[in-house]
DNA sequence: AACAAAAATACAATCGTTTGTATTATAAAC
DNA sequence: GTTTATAATACAAACGATTGTATTTTTGTT
């Protein structure tokens, strides 16, 4: 009940390992007559290649890390979902790591996929995250490299990201459009990319208006629903706004959880926007103006460069992506 | 710039690379004095051990596969983190495939993670499944199998389910304490067992209160937003009901989209219960009285058992899962 | 001090592929 | 028909860890 190798192959057909191992490859050191033969008896044979030996002997596998902060979040696993999308047909397989935001696990990930020999590594960052330091060991390695959505700048990698100030640009643009001028901005980990990136957008977009920043209606590390609620019912009492614009759906709904409770609601009182398109925006009651971001393409263009960088060697670009905005009930007066 | 290997550790120790494995391994058939000796000098050299070497060799790895339907479905990627919540710690490593609910795929799949030699194998088949032949190779390779939440019951394995039966009785009975007598079944994919013991438990709980079953009102393949939207409009028009109970939350928000698109609402006019407690279900409004499944709770059995196959070999037994009901607005009359 | 028993380490084969180099077989050239 | 070029295959050494068996060293006993 032994496993059938390429030397039970060989012997059988009277030739060497190696040519076996050649045929199967299709290298055209092999005769055309011999391939054709040791296929043809391999399938016979039921033969199953051992990934783990041939990884032994090129010291790299078919098989890619990805890393992410969290599988069960509807943006992550929307992005696995689109990089299988790729890497499968290519025939390369995906092992998944989560962080859970935390450094620690991060780095023990990124050990234990190079100790796999992975191909290469797909990352985004957790939010305790501050540098690339841990990632020296894969940058020397020379095992190729894709950041995707929460990126170091720093650190030499293609990276593929949202629009993230576009996103909140057009976002923010359309409620000042919709007449709202007090909007306030709740914003998540204001050390992260995104984040930076989206308040950008928002600040941007007040200006081109000739709205006054006012930082005492931009509040950071408020992108849950429970945040979200109480930022809001805050605000409302001190009549400071007359809109929000959240970098994260939660805390929209949070808002509008707020309204409902004060007797308040959207648009008719507040304006609110989200951002992420989470499943629950389009079904709940007001529908939630959100900005769409492709997650399953993201996906797919990590996998793509990961691919390219491994056949090609690493490379270091950034590619964006745009976001799309999704225009809804909760800020669209009639 | 190569990689710290055992035997240069051997060497530099003098000492033979067995001795080091076993060192490392913590085998007691080493003394103590080296034992500690040899650790030191390994994390002073920045050793990585080389798994793929070690799986080779060993003939099986600490990577165990993972085959679900899709894991962009929130309950999927629930399981998979419950999953690494034991398999981390435990030093297992995750390697996830998807099969998109096709039986090719999961052939591919599983012949995939057989040839990385995983050390054990965690399924969900898809709804194209019908039985277990293709998993003979598993089965006669010895590598340990747990199947969750979608089993074959033919295939010797441990099963991780929910009680499916009996959440589709509580929540049809829960319907009929609530006053409502001719309740529509909305189901999925009427040969998996999961929508066969939901159909079950609700008949049971039919039954249990004299009301009649009528085969008219209990639909298959009703499972999605749209087809049950179709559904509840067929049946509300035929006034052949007053209640539904959906295997799905899917479907059962499309009959809440159907209510509202007719002018009627729930819970006054029509009682709606769903299955899954999706995120959107308490969101949406009405909100909507759902069954509670402990995804997370079972990647973390399920995990448990594969550890546990793999340290004692293979088992077969099936846990079940309790389930939970959540009422909520959509269903309950004051 | 001699010997047995036990402890510690060394030796060597092995897991299944891959790949550079050497060798043999075939074809082409004169 | 010999030489040269080319194609096809064989040989053999890796890759890095593990593990059964053999050997050496240490410990204990009398």
């Amino acid at each position: 009940m032994r496993k059938v190798t390429i030397n039970d192959i060989a012997k059988v057909l009277n030739v060497t390992p190696s040519t076996v191992s050649r045929a199967l490859a299709g290298n055209l050191r092999v005769s055309l007559k011999t391939r054709e033969l040791v296929k043809a008896k391999a399938k016979e044979m039921g033969y199953k290649p051992n990934s783990m030996a041939s990884a032994l002997r090129k010291g790299t596998s078919d098989t890619i890390g990805i890393i992410i902060p969290r599988i069960n979040r509807h943006f992550f696993s929307n992005i696995i979902s689109g990089v299988q999308e790729v890497l499968d047909p290519a025939g390369y397989n995906l092992m998944v790591m989560q962080t859970g935001e935390s450094l620690a696990k991060e780095k023990k990930a990124i050990e234990t996929l190079m100790n796999n020999r992975v191909g290469g590594l797909l990352l985004s960052i957790s939010s305790e995250t501050q540098n690339g330091d841990h990632l020296s060991e894969v940058i020397q390695s020379g095992v190729p490299l894709v950041q995707f959505d929460r990126v170091l700048s720093e650190v030499q990698s293609v990276k593929i990201v949202n629009d993230n100030r576009q996103g909140a640009y057009i976002a923010t643009k359309h409620l000042l459009k919709m007449g709202y001028k007090r909007i306030a901005y709740f914003g998540g980990n204001p050390k992260l990319d995104t984040y930076i990136n989206r308040e950008k957008g928002y600040k941007e977009a007040l200006s081109e208006y000739d709205v006054p920043i006012d930082s005492s209606i931009i509040l950071h590390d408020t992108i849950t629903r429970i945040t979200g609620k109480e930022a809001m019912v805050s605000l409302v009492k001190k009549k400071k706004i007359d809109a929000v614009f959240s970098a994260g759906d939660y805390s929209a709904l949070g808002a509008i959880d707020a309204l409902k409770q004060m007797g308040l609601s959207a648009p008719e009182d507040y304006g609110v926007v989200g951002f992420a398109n989470e499943p629950f925006s389009e079904i709940m009651s007001p529908s939630l103006s959100t900005v769409e971001q492709f997650a399953q393409e993201m996906g797919n263009k990590a996998a793509v460069a990961i691919i390219k960088s491994i056949k090609e060697g690493p490379m270091n670009y950034i590619e964006t992506i745009d976001t799309r905005f999704i225009g809804r009930e909760s800020s669209i007066k009639s």
